[in-house]
DNA sequence: CCCAATTTAATTGCGCGCAACTGAATCGGG
DNA sequence: CCCGATTCAGTTGCGCGCAATTAAATTGGG
């Protein structure tokens, strides 16, 4: 097998993670669009919904995008009514993100959607278990 | 455990494959980089390198991409002077994508990738090809 | 205390992804 | 042989992601 053959689509792991993280937005989407959410809305209401009042730095640490990806993305949420974003008052470089009412109520409406998804993927949850290790794994092996 | 419970950020997952899909693509930019392409661009030269003279459907079909993706992406690579774009005689309705020498030279350039990417995986070949297979089916299930 | 280095968010620019739509070409039932 | 339905690529619009840069605030070494 020489080096090329490696240039096969059929044979990479990249692909079908691109495709399989594509197509499980795709799945969320229709939920996520009932909440007037994306699915990278979604995920920053996901870390308020644990974390209220975090700053754009500690988002992006969790989630890992930056500011260029946050920064308008929050702007959206803001005109949406559900965050609010203020200057920190200790240190005046960093916003803090917190959620406002409308953005707390939303939590309910979403507690449908992570078994919903979990469905569709027709995986038992001790297989979804194991492949999110696996894939955390790739990911820290990968990201360092 | 409450249905709110699994809103858990690091219960789900869909981040992590989402987050790992990006640090995949971005292990793959600074290869890709000295070849003048983006990953979504490699992709397509990895499929036309196994078939050459394809319709911009059947590129679809094989990247899970539509054209509104695939066109505009095309005429970057066709200014890159990789790929010509024509229309077909034989059904005026579709493109047909080929390889120019350029495009085919580059094959050689890009034969290093694949092994390098799959060591800063850090996982074995068996471990590649599982995950790749566990994640096919993921996407098998999902977009169906 | 000062000022150079660092941290933080915002901005700019570009390339995807994808939904929605357009227009041209082809197909196929009657 | 029509003409309505379908197929195909292209276009538009919008929201990411991310690299590169900017500007403001803070930090910390001398």
């Amino acid at each position: 097998m020489s080096p090329e053959d490696f240039l096969r689509l059929d044979l990479q792991l990249c692909f079908p993670l691109y495709a399989a993280s594509r197509a499980m937005v795709q799945a969320y989407t229709p939920l996520l669009s009932k909440l007037g959410l994306t699915y990278p809305q979604y995920l920053v209401m996901l870390v308020l919904w644990e974390a209220d009042g975090v700053t754009v730095k500690a988002l992006g640490e969790k989630l890992y995008l930056d500011s260029g990806t946050l920064t308008p993305l929050l702007k959206r949420l803001e005109t949406l009514a559900f965050v609010r974003r203020e200057r920190s008052t200790e240190d005046a470089r960093s916003v803090l993100v917190s959620l406002t009412p409308q953005g707390r109520a939303l939590r309910r409406k979403a507690a449908s959607i992570p078994e919903a998804i979990a469905c569709r993927t027709g995986l038992s949850l001790e297989e979804l278990s194991r492949l999110r290790r696996d894939v955390l794994r790739l990911f820290d092996n990968v990201s360092k």
